[in-house]
RNA sequence: GCCCCGUUAGUUCAGAGGCCAAGAAUACAGCCCUUUCGAGGCUGUGACCCGGGUUCGAAUCCCGGACGGGGCGCCA
């Protein structure tokens, strides 16, 4: 049973407090109705509270603050949450979960704050911390990133991470390639990217879409060695559950799962020439890796939910991992692009990775950051998903307080 | 054209219907401390995008709009 009147003169007596030793009532009833005032009782009560409150006016502010420190217990606490979000469905054996940046350079201060938290959350919980190196794309992967990667990888999460690059699952991606064909959830397509489109547009189904099991595997065989690059692909069909060719979203229509690039990789030289695509190669390494939880950026949404269908095309739909999106850093004055970074350094714009212009994680290590601050930064951050613009100035004040 | 997501002080976050006449951090202004620098302490300024609805009560829930961001690649 509560004391009703007893929270109200706490309530009172705070209010009062706050603002020059003067309560309102109002207020006051309002507190309660959180501490389990009924409505249907307020006739009962609002005159009994009309006459604390005016007694606690009556008070001068020192009596009103000593008065309070004896009730203080009697209100409630504001909650407030300190530290990182808590995540739901954490097993008792800590969270799996990873970072994943494409071998296309060094990580820069754009990369920090989903590394971080998904790091964070680790150390909090407990698990396994994957950093996953993202090279299928033979053309935009440099020989240089991996170990770049690396040592960035070392001092931000102080060795931790294991570093797992994709091309060296090659033969794994291959494996559920046919396991997708054979279960009538992938097709190789020889249509023209353009006449694709088309369908995409008109929700039709192209002419590859329905070819048997049989040939599809046989066709699969020829993306190896007879198709050149350019002429097939292999796409994911589109479960009609999800509503086929007719999917609301334009987005999810049999999108490509792997494609041939006959140009040479940095790590596997000529070796191999199909490549699984992003939404695949994260898919089967997602589900191999049994990862729990993925923290990413916003603009993966919609890869995340064809991730998630690629699951369900193998029956694993509810296997697929917990995923919070991240809103986007946007700086007003500053483009985060390895390309031109690295350009630049090519052009002797800057003296290397860790040219103090550069805002690197090698440059801001050279520069005396410490990686706590970025972990205090992205902490702060959280998981909000709202869109962030700021200005390089205004960020690297906020860091810099976090860096003492 | 179609599909998503977001919107709280200058900036970044807290807030999940009443403890919010909105709380931090940072920035800014002032004061104090310090031989100086670094750092620290105190005070002050400053915000719920707009319009409807639900409710005794809305920053919070619902609908609409505006604005910002992303996706519809044989990039990641």
């Amino acid at each position: 049973m509560i004391d009703i009147e007893k929270k109200a003169k706490a309530y009172a007596l705070k209010n009062a407090i706050s603002y020059n030793g003067k309560a309102v009532v109002g207020k006051v009833i309002s507190a309660l109705f959180n501490e389990g005032l009924k409505k249907e009782d307020i006739g009962k009560y609002s005159k009994k509270i009309a006459e604390i409150v005016n007694e606690v006016n009556s008070l001068s502010l020192e009596e009103q603050k000593k008065l309070f420190e004896e009730l203080k217990s009697e209100v409630s606490k504001r909650k407030v949450r300190e530290g990182l979000p808590e995540l739901p469905n954490v097993p008792k054996t800590g969270i799996i979960t990873r970072f994943a940046p494409s071998a296309s350079g060094p990580l820069h201060i754009g990369h920090t704050i989903p590394a971080c938290l998904a790091f964070l959350y680790v150390k909090k919980y407990g698990g396994k911390f994957y950093v996953r190196i993202e090279d299928t794309n033979p053309e935009n992967s440099y020989p240089d990133s991996y170990q770049l990667i690396k040592e960035d990888s070392e001092w931000l999460f102080e060795k931790t991470a294991e570093i797992v690059i994709q091309s060296d699952r090659m033969e794994i991606y291959y494996d559920y390639a046919e396991k997708l064909i054979e279960k009538n959830a992938a097709y190789v397509c020889s249509c023209t990217p353009d006449e694709f489109r088309e369908c995409v547009s008109k929700k039709t189904e192209c002419k590859c879409r329905n070819i048997s099991v049989e040939e599809n595997l046989e066709r699969w065989k020829k993306m190896f060695n007879a198709f050149r690059e350019g002429e097939a692909v292999l796409r994911f069909k589109t479960p009609e559950r999800f509503g086929g060719m007719g999917h609301k979203n334009p987005a999810m229509r049999d999108f490509p799962l792997a494609r041939i690039n006959e140009k040479e990789h940095p790590r596997t030289g000529n070796k191999y020439r199909v490549w699984p695509l992003m939404n695949f190669a994260v898919a089967v390494d997602d589900i191999e890796m049994k990862m729990t939880h993925v923290i990413r950026g916003k603009d993966h949404r919609d890869n995340a939910e064809r991730q998630k269908m690629i699951y369900a095309a193998l029956g694993l739909e509810e296997k697929f991992p917990w995923t919070s999106f991240l809103g986007r850093i946007h700086f007003k004055d500053l483009e985060l692009s390895t390309t031109k970074f690295r350009e630049g350094i090519n052009s002797g714009i800057y003296s290397g990775w860790d040219d103090p212009k550069l805002p690197t994680l090698a440059s801001l290590r050279k520069r005396g950051y410490k990686p706590s601050a970025f972990w205090k930064l992205a902490e702060r951050i959280g998981l909000s998903e709202a869109d962030k613009l700021i200005e390089k100035k205004e960020y690297f004040l906020l860091l810099d307080s976090f860096n003492k």
